[in-house]
DNA sequence: ATTTCACTGTTCCATTTGGAACTTGCTTTC
DNA sequence: GAAAGCAAGTTCCAAATGGAACAGTGAAAT
């Protein structure tokens, strides 16, 4: 896997339509990440052409339109449920539903649901509306990503990916060990 | 795939580890987005984790340590080149890029290299000597990412994502044609 | 050759973000 | 059952972010 950027060059030479930013080509077939890479790259494209498109349209930025979701797929849900789910701190979970009950998107919390700190939140009417409303636009840009496998490769990513998800207990929040000795700290020459 | 929440569940009765948030399980097993959710997980765990460990060791932002990437795998590339293959806007790479600089990190550049407006970077002795300690962190947590895998299944899921991405072009920055006509506007809505 | 044009990188500024401290209310312990 | 502990959600504020307008430079057009 040394010289591997052949599959994109051939195109290239052809059609020119990129004026060649071979960093992607390097960042594909030269990286010694090239999993993460990839996924990387995927979400990016998916993540931006669709919230970009939520944005201009509903006028719902990106932790707005994630709590929705979220409650779509499990009502009732907590702050902190979608905050461990999503990745968005607490706080900024917070503005956001705050504004999306401004907006009549989710039921209003009662201070007290029964006597619990934490909140059960529901989406309401107006905020189901909403998901029918977009998440079509969610499922076909995913299936247009996936286009170019066939049906049982797709079941076949689709098995490898549940199974790295499944295992991800025992890497996520920790370091390999040998990353956390012995570094140069740069950190007090903050320039700035 | 109505009812699939089965394969953690019985982790879950057996350890109690986390109080239960199957909102995690309606994501994973009940998404109508499967794939896109899973990328976007891992990417998640996999990007937190390191990037913190680096801004917390070296002081560097995320858009810092990616330009210094970028440059390893590409070295001469521009700011516009890993705009494109990050995903950073070209400003937040600017600012980056001047820090860096200050930092002596990357190569100061000489206003006119030539006559060129774009701008050829290259790290310095320093920024390589930084990568050089920091990757291997990279690399060692996508391997532990990937050790629920055979060899084989590691091959077959770097081949499917591949495919993926090299088909990028054709779906990336468009929406599907019906997620664009006839919506329902909230935007005038906005509370705040 | 001169005028457009196209595009890279920078600056400006309003908005958004997220860490940290705080509030509140349940839960556990003695 | 009071006291200490803990965890969800909120507020505060400094920092980071990214859109938009700008500047500068090479290429294209006439």
């Amino acid at each position: 896997m040394s010289d591997p950027q052949t599959a994109r060059d051939e195109k290239r030479g052809a059609m020119e339509t990129d004026p060649g930013p071979d960093m992607l080509d390097a960042k594909l077939w030269d990286n010694p990440c090239p999993f993460t890479f990839r996924i990387n790259y995927l979400a990016l494209l998916y993540n931006t052409t669709l919230y970009t498109w939520v944005h201009d349209t509903y006028g719902l930025k990106r932790p707005e339109y994630v709590v929705l979701y979220s409650l779509a797929l499990a009502d009732g849900g907590s702050a902190r449920d979608i905050s461990r789910t999503s990745g968005f701190p607490k706080n900024t979970l917070s503005r956001a539903i705050k504004r999306l009950e401004l907006m009549g998107l989710i039921d209003a919390r009662d201070k007290a649901p029964g006597g619990s700190r934490t909140q059960a939140l529901h989406l309401s009417e107006k905020g189901w509306a909403l998901i029918h409303e977009t998440r079509p636009a969610f499922e076909a840009q995913e299936q247009r990503m996936l286009t170019s496998l066939s049906d049982g490769e797709r079941q076949m990513l689709f098995e490898l990916l549940s199974k790295v998800v499944l295992d991800a207990e025992s890497w996520a929040d920790s370091l390999p060990p040998q990353a956390v000795t012995g570094n140069i700290h740069y950190k007090e020459g903050k320039a700035q």
